[in-house]
DNA sequence: AATAATGTTTGTATATTTACGAACAACGAA
DNA sequence: TTCGTTGTTCGTAAATATACAAACATTATT
């Protein structure tokens, strides 16, 4: 059966990276590995407060929404941010937050 | 007491505006106030495929997060665009996707 | 084989989110 | 006063999200 989508592809996937990035422990992932050139499991973790299991929970859910990537070296993990859909994002938050609706003359 | 925060202001507040967004009902919402004029609960209910008491709900969520703002106008009630957090917001998140991490060389 | 190091997965408890119908509130019109 | 219109609030059910400890998996080392 076909997945039900109420609402426009677009708007779908926006809302999904929305979601991702609904978290203060998933920003700062992002901002941690937007500027580190290596970033292990580890180095995240140490990072946060919260405890480690806490934050595999988010890495998966960061990784499932697209916005990072992990890889294994033994023994630790990699991460690193998902550049295509980073881009991805970064285009559609772009859009949406470049309606200039001020002058479309919202009257509020 | 004190709230407890154990992140960064800005990444609270962030966080906060990307939950706002995190469902493409709201988001629908969002880009039906950037481009009308007047917009009418009963205007917005029409374009969503849910329930009145649903668009409601959302229509809270945004003012609670500050995204939009309603006032009535007897017997509507009529919503908008928060400028002024807009404004935040769109800072907010331009600051976040634009961190050129591809240039630091994260090394995946 | 036993140990150590690094993360993931599981189990679980609690809180939040999402959705809807029904009841309610406010107000103008008949 | 009784309706009709417009939205909000309430009550509730089901699904998700958040957090942690404990158990587990993997690989290297002793």
């Amino acid at each position: 059966m076909a997945k039900k989508s109420k609402y426009c592809e677009e708007t779908e996937t926006l809302a999904r990276y929305a979601k991702a990035l609904a978290h203060p422990a998933r920003i700062s992932i992002m901002q941690f590995l937007a500027k580190r050139n290596t970033c292990y499991f580890g180095d995240i973790h140490e990072e946060l407060p919260i405890a480690k299991a806490t934050v595999s929970q988010h890495l998966k859910e960061l990784k499932e929404a697209g916005l990072i990537q992990g890889e294994i070296e033994t023994p630790k993990v990699k991460y690193c941010i998902n550049k295509k859909n980073w881009k991805k994002a970064q285009a559609l938050f772009g859009d949406f937050f470049n309606k200039d609706f001020c002058d479309r003359g919202c009257d509020c």
